[in-house]
DNA sequence: AGAAATAGCTTGCAAAATGCAAGTCATTTT
DNA sequence: AAAATGACTTGCATTTTGCAAGCTATTTCT
């Protein structure tokens, strides 16, 4: 099972930072929520990477810089990531607006197309706004 | 997210063994697949039960036996758990024989029409039959 | 050009989670 | 009545995590 890849608290979070935030770099991650140990970050990204589901890319922009981006056995995880949110949406309390999540379960495959179509066009800006805040900007799709 | 709950190595592939193979007990749990350690899977059904993803029931026939059954918050992961299936057949390595994924993939609404309806009669018969095995003959219990 | 910052890591160590073996305690079975 | 079984605990060794400090190669600031 894929569990044995997932199935720690880190891995999903970082795969699902970067398809639907748009995050590329370490420090991103690091940033990110919950916060994650510079350590167990660094080593799931390099699991993450040795399994196929993200590479990395030096940044042309910055010399120190790495980008992380998931392959695209990565982003066929968009549809359990999706399941996923919905599920949580539904069961637990989360901050993501209740609006946003009706239209992702009505429209999964548009939602799941758009992730596609970012991702192939390396276009990172995020899908999903920061949630904490209210309602921004324009609905994309 | 529910990542708290969901994310380490044990829970799912609990959840997944009561949706998919039709687990109850305890003794049924421990002797699956992998092997989990008696003490944490204890820990695990306490934590599933504690968060609302399963329910516990004493056994009829045998009064030391205890019964536990997923709730419909716990159902409602038969989603996530089928395309987390779907992405394994796809991407890793599995045991299961890939005309039953397929045939899954295809038609997933009914895939998961039938989990609710076993579900809901409490017929535990595995929807999945037990892997490693080619052919099996009759539903073990 | 030199000093200070920054990105991305690694290392050392304490704390927490996990795995393993053994033991407990009600039921069943024999 | 004795042995076995299901469902757990408990104690302890091992592994994984978290946290604070480095460290190195660029950038950026002055």
């Amino acid at each position: 099972m894929a569990l044995d890849l997932l199935g720690d608290r880190w891995s999903l979070l970082l795969v699902r930072d970067m398809m639907v935030r748009g995050y590329r770099t370490f420090r991103e991650f690091q940033r990110s929520g919950e916060g994650i140990a510079t350590n167990i970050l660094s080593a799931r990204l390099q699991k993450l990477e040795a399994r196929g589901v993200v590479e990395r890319e030096a940044a042309t922009e910055d010399g120190r810089s790495t980008h992380y981006r998931l392959t695209a056995k990565g982003i066929a995880l968009a549809p359990v990531l999706l399941e996923m949110l919905i599920w949580s949406a539904h069961h637990e309390q989360t901050d993501a607006p209740s609006a946003v999540i009706e239209q992702m379960e009505h429209n999964r495959a548009a939602m799941l197309a758009e992730t596609y179509r970012r991702w192939a066009k390396r276009d990172s800006t995020p899908i999903l706004p920061p949630f904490p805040s209210p309602i921004t900007t324009r609905t994309k799709m």
